[in-house]
DNA sequence: TGTACATCAGTGAACGCGCGTTCACTGATGTAC
DNA sequence: TGTACATCAGTGAACGCGCGTTCACTGATGTAC
């Protein structure tokens, strides 16, 4: 293959080669991920990679804040679309329906971000948590405003206390420590829409066709539910079983 | 090293291969195993394991085998530890006590099953499903005794229908059609404490001391005040609102 | 008790492979005069 | 317009490495006579 001209490096090069990664983590997995073939599938030489990525971590880390990014757009974007008083529900539960569309659409990103750690990457956390924390900050929001409005039910949710030193504390340095709570909220929710989601796309669900969005809505349902109080809430606080 | 007499081959060496196949899992995850890095820290060499295992994905069967084994035991243990009638609430949350239990003390085990799938491996169904069924079958029984004494509430829970030909059909076709639900509300059940607990274990979890514990316990209470009836449930059939 | 033999778990050399990374280099491009 | 030069993206060879798998073999063990 001809050396390109430098005007004709369009796109550019360091974006093909992320775009070689995602296609062949696609195939095999992150852990698989090897320069030599992404050189190769580009028609490059694998030392080329290096005018781009110090080393092979270097490009992993670029595709995961590539992946965090796009999942943050996303969520910012779903939130977004129920401006306005009066539409909280509207905008967490915009948040969850986004969140799924996104998994499946790039399975590979997703469990590139929120599945298993990648055997033998360290991630660099000091530039990864910018990106992490804005992409969870939707959620955040979306539970957060229900909580000033008192809308909240965190009946029974634990209240943590804050842990120093931990990899994730400059996400909670700047919180209100009575605000914890609604960390815990939030943190349910995740788990619960991840767990769905986790099992929908590594293939462990059941026989059941369109199972995964049915669930989904139906959790969707159950997190509002049990968390959400209607807006004037004074009248209804007794409506669970004591 | 010595050639180690027949006599004293104890223990075994396929299990030794195994359990040094795991300390290798604990270390750098699945998809890194390696037949001759096994061999090194045995001390033999790596044509050998070809006298127990006829290929290296031989061994990642013989590993996942063992897992779900490991795990099922620890799932109907648990069950059966409540035994007899009004207790079945007892068996619910054992179960669930039992499942994050489990994984917290084997997380690679866990992830091995439950995780993202090991690249470039493709599990031979027939072998797995046996063991696939009988670890989550513990769970099944659990949400289908309270179902049969009629105390499963199922609002919302969406009714699947069945689909031929999925690799999972063999769990279903001896099924009645009218409980198919039932699976459905053990997959959400599933589906929540995997959320949790896998976020737990990948090290997702937000700086909050025994935050793992509190949300989990936080969990399995809602899950049954969500779907468990009180045992004379035609007095509070109407307990939620309308 | 002694000898011949079959068994078979484990060896060691070899195969072909792909990997990340380094290094001196080349040659097209853009720039300064 | 023409020439000399600096830049720097990409090359190709090489490094040392580990991998799964094969193969003919060895030598301790158990067995048959």
């Amino acid at each position: 293959m001809a050396r390109p001209s430098r005007a004709s490096q369009l796109p550019n090069l360091g974006e093909s080669i992320k775009e070689a990664a995602w296609r062949q983590i696609t195939e095999s997995g992150a852990s698989s991920l090897s320069l030599r073939s992404i050189a190769r599938e580009l028609g490059i030489t694998a030392p080329a990679i290096y005018n781009y990525f110090s080393d092979r971590d270097a490009l992993v880390t670029a595709l995961i804040v590539d992946a965090y990014a796009s999942f943050g757009d996303c969520q910012h974007e779903a939130r977004e679309s129920h401006p306005g008083p009066g539409r909280e529900i509207d905008r967490l539960r915009a948040t969850g329906i986004a969140y799924r569309k996104w998994a499946i659409d790039h399975p590979h990103r997703y469990l590139l971000i929120f599945g298993n750690p990648v055997p033998g990457y360290e991630p660099p956390m000091q530039e990864l948590l910018p990106v992490m924390i804005r992409s969870l900050g939707a959620l955040l929001a979306a539970v957060g405003e229900l909580h000033a409005l008192g809308r909240l039910d965190m009946e029974g949710v634990p209240h943590p206390s804050l842990e120093p030193g931990h990899r994730f504390s400059a996400i909670m340095e700047t919180a209100d420590q009575a605000e914890l709570p609604v960390y815990a909220v939030a943190m349910v929710i995740w788990s619960r829409v991840h767990g769905l989601v986790s099992l929908e796309i590594t293939g462990q669900f059941p026989p059941f066709p369109d199972a995964g969005a049915a669930l989904y809505l139906f959790e969707l349902d159950s997190i509002c539910r049990q968390f959400v109080l209607p807006p004037d809430h004074s009248a209804t606080i007794n409506r669970r079983m004591p």
